[in-house]
DNA sequence: CCCGTGACCGACT
DNA sequence: CAGTCGGCCACGG
């Protein structure tokens, strides 16, 4: 199945199926986080049931084959901060914002109404 | 199986 | 506040 074509979770299962269960879980919860919202690489970890994974849940994120389908730019730091390198970082904390997420100094305020 | 590599995190200086 | 440090963890070589 082509890229273009995924749109539901399930397109994204199979689009996914050769990737390992860690790596696709993470995927797939990224995929839940609504436009408007963020949520943190360690929320994620919690989810996905591995509370300590939050660098393994960013390396996944990292090399997203499925960018923008899979918002990896609406998972943010614990400080409300963009990680990674300093572009890539920016362009995300750009896509964020034309979403409707406010940001002061290039970090997200964490509130109940954008952290999903 | 050991080892290096990170879009991390909380504690501490 | 900005930096450093140690702990953590999946993945690929």
């Amino acid at each position: 199945m082509r890229k273009s074509d995924v749109r539901t979770e399930r397109d994204v299962k199979e689009y996914l199926k050769d990737w390992s269960e860690f790596e696709r879980s993470v995927y797939l919860a990224t995929f839940k986080i609504p436009e408007g919202k963020v949520s943190t690489y360690s929320r994620i970890a919690e989810v996905i049931g591995k509370p300590k994974a939050q660098r393994a849940v960013a390396n996944a994120l990292h090399k997203n084959p499925l960018y923008p389908i899979v918002p990896c730019h609406r998972v943010v730091k614990s400080d409300g901060g963009f990680g990674g390198e300093k572009k890539a970082a920016s362009d995300r904390r750009r896509h964020v914002e034309r979403e409707g997420v406010p940001t002061k100094d290039g970090k997200v305020s964490l509130s109940k109404r954008v952290l999903f």
